[in-house]
DNA sequence: GGCCGGCATTAAGAACACGTCAAGATCATC
DNA sequence: GATGATCTTGACGTGTTCTTAATGCCGGCC
């Protein structure tokens, strides 16, 4: 089910949007203004966010940067006025689509279907495999020796980042930020508790990893095939 | 350089659209009916699709579905008539945006980047090879060999900055400010130190290196291929 | 030939990051 | 309201990384 977030300080927007979306079977939160609505982006993980620039507290291009620090999730700007010069700066800071106000209806929920589509691109690969386990992107499913491994949300939600970045290193902000949110930037604590945890359920081998690596002072990396430690592997 | 396909009919917005993106340094082809559109989309492979949906011989969803069959390049539909209606069968039939006429042609542009944004997130080439070893800018990794070179995070990010300018010299207040911060620009010592132990570690001969260059009195230079003064050296 | 400044190299202590453990807090479930 | 699982938080030992200073080298310059 798809979740959207809606900022809006107009109740009968709000309203309107609400009943609309739920009836359409996407499941619906709201904040009224740019604070609670970075907050409930930051809480809440919708799928996408809808978001009026109009808002009471801040610049509605102020709340697209924010959003943009650290995620990219699609956005649908709302506005009132035809002012060329908004769109040209609300789009070249993130916003993927902008709609005036008044809209139709269906006109918002097509591009709000394009926008979803686009945002879940074909599931290439939602499997990946390693030689100790197997990493089920769209199951959610881990299996290792034949047997289902428990995760816990966390754990999963951390193994999924890094999976989804194989071979690639991923900052700790980055995973701090997916994983627990953007105001949990510094809490490097936690990737090291997650991570251990992680390791004793994958790795053959806990105290010396072959698929979560660290890499000191900047990330984690999650190494897929094993091209290493393979002697004379020529290429 | 970005490439764009406009299939219009009408010819002054063929040309309005011709000037403005071959200004802004979009290389651009046309075409003017549904055919002859769909067969420069998989003749010239453009990175974005402008099509507008009034052709003279077919009807512009079945352009879409057509382009759709076969790549998700990014589709920004242009339409004279406000109908809600189509707007909704051109996105669901697979367009990513949707633009009425009369449209500015700031906006346009805006929703051009977006969509080209969207498409690639990989925006260069983040992959450096020299003879001796590979700089992955994406992945944080050095391969040399065939195995991973260990870097700490400042080895990291002075290889970085250096690779990111490579071929130029950077100054060592740059690399100084760029890497430990504005404030350390008279520490000269620090770049000596890391760049010997970069030297160590991805140098064929240390001693004698002939990547990271050092220019005396200025600066530091990373030289990727090495079209440079190889005096007949029978290696 | 001797002097001097900029560079390369090395080594040591300090500072930091990591993995680990365990206890308290919170949440979900019944 | 009790129970079990999960998440948060702090502390500790260990290993790595950063900083800093000392030394030697090479060039140009007087």
């Amino acid at each position: 089910m798809t979740r959207v977030l809606v900022v809006d300080d107009e109740a009968p927007i709000l309203r309107a949007l609400r009943i609309n979306l739920t009836a359409r079977e996407y499941q619906v939160t709201t904040a009224n203004d740019g604070a609670s609505g970075l907050a409930a982006m930051a809480r809440d993980r919708p799928d996408v966010l809808i978001l009026d620039l109009g808002l009471p507290d801040m610049d509605g291009i102020e709340v697209i940067k924010g959003v943009r620090g650290w995620t990219a999730t699609p956005i649908i700007v709302l506005s009132a006025w035809g002012q060329e010069s908004q769109k040209v700066a609300a789009l070249d800071a993130g916003a993927d689509d902008y709609v005036t106000k008044p809209f139709g209806m269906d006109e918002l929920l097509a591009r709000l279907r394009a926008a979803v589509r686009r945002a879940s691109p074909a599931p290439d690969e939602p499997v990946v495999v390693t030689p100790d386990f197997t990493v089920d992107l769209a199951a959610k499913r881990v299996v290792s020796d034949g047997a289902d491994v428990r995760l816990t949300p966390t754990e999963w939600q951390l193994l999924e980042v890094l999976v989804r970045h194989a071979g690639r290193l991923v900052t700790q902000r980055q995973l701090l930020a997916e994983v627990w949110g953007p105001q949990y930037q510094s809490e490097a604590n936690y990737l090291r508790v997650y991570a251990a945890q992680l390791r004793r359920k994958l790795e053959p081998d806990p105290s010396r990893p072959r698929y979560l690596l660290t890499e000191p002072g900047m990330g984690y990396r999650f190494q897929p095939g094993s091209p290493e430690s393979g002697p004379g592997r020529s290429s």
